[in-house]
DNA sequence: CGGCGGTCCTGTCAGC
DNA sequence: TGCTGACAGGACCGCC
């Protein structure tokens, strides 16, 4: 899936090609995701107005004239495209379309159907199920050393596990969390509660300068990731260990290794970090 | 409550 | 070529 940063990317290109647009269709074409669709999913938003398209964590909040506030999210492999006309083929998992008064369409599509799409509205939206429980944005101010030693303190979580935790931070998925660690000299393995106030600083601002790189680089394409426009990213160039078991380190020259942790892949150097 | 494993689902790739 | 198993960007749920 998209990220942080995929997502982020997502939105911005969003915002750019359907904001003000008035939806004049939409439709889902199974009845549910990881989740149902809304009852009346078309009925709901036919003839309404896209005021304003936010991110929190990994959900896409498309905010509409009347309040209502579409949560989507990605999941592994979603993705949403908008289309320069109306599609008369549907292509393989699409799942939901939106048709736009200018003549676009925008399309959810998503293979493994580990993302989602349902409502809310501005005067509920922070509270929530799927919202309420999240925590801090990593790109915000408040997130910082000070902030990630306080929270890790008396912790035995792996960091690793610990920075994927979206109750404590959002948006730190498995290649960003690999890659913040690495810059950090910290190996996944270490204990949160072990990690010094000095280490926490450097950690929370690997985390801040590894997602605002990778939003600057359009994301990570891995498989099939595209924006909204059907780009793929480029920061997968960019990689220094995520992905590369066996290769040489770009530091020592040691070769990266990989272990498991809570069912996902670590991807570090054994001699770079400790 | 904290922490971990299982689970949802399809697609791709390596190995035999 | 075709089968099988491992693995993949996430996150919820239930169990200890």
């Amino acid at each position: 899936m998209p990220e942080l940063p995929e997502v982020e990317t997502v939105c911005r290109g969003l915002s750019n090609t359907i904001l003000g647009r008035k939806i004049t269709f939409a439709d889902n074409l199974r009845p549910n995701l990881r989740i149902p669709f809304p009852e009346n999913f078309g009925a709901v938003l036919k003839n309404k107005t896209i005021k304003n398209i936010s991110r929190r964590a990994k959900y896409i909040l498309i905010t509409l004239d009347d309040g209502t506030i579409i949560i989507a999210h990605l999941g592994m492999s979603g993705k949403m495209v908008v289309f320069p006309n109306f599609q008369n083929d549907r292509q393989k998992h699409d799942h939901a379309i939106f048709q736009l008064d200018d003549g676009k369409e925008l399309i959810f599509n998503d293979p493994r159907r580990f993302g989602l799409i349902t409502f809310s509205d501005t005067a509920n939206i922070n509270k929530h199920k799927l919202i309420v429980n999240l925590g801090i944005e990593p790109l915000e101010s408040g997130f910082d050393g000070k902030f990630l030693f306080k929270k890790f303190k008396n912790k035995n979580t792996p960091i690793k596990t610990a920075i994927m935790d979206a109750s404590l931070v959002v948006g730190v998925g498995n290649i960003y969390a690999c890659e913040a660690l690495f810059r950090s000299a910290i190996a996944p393995t270490a204990k949160s509660g072990e990690i010094s106030a000095a280490k926490c600083n450097e950690l929370a601002g690997n985390i801040k300068n590894v997602l605002f790189e990778a939003i600057e680089s359009g994301g990570s394409t891995l498989r099939d990731y595209v924006g909204s426009s059907g780009k793929s990213g480029y920061f997968q160039h960019r990689f220094k260990v995520y992905g590369r078991e066996g290769e040489s380190c770009v530091s020592c020259q040691n070769p990266i290794k990989r272990l498991k942790q809570s069912g996902r892949s670590s991807f570090y150097c054994a001699n770079c970090q400790k």
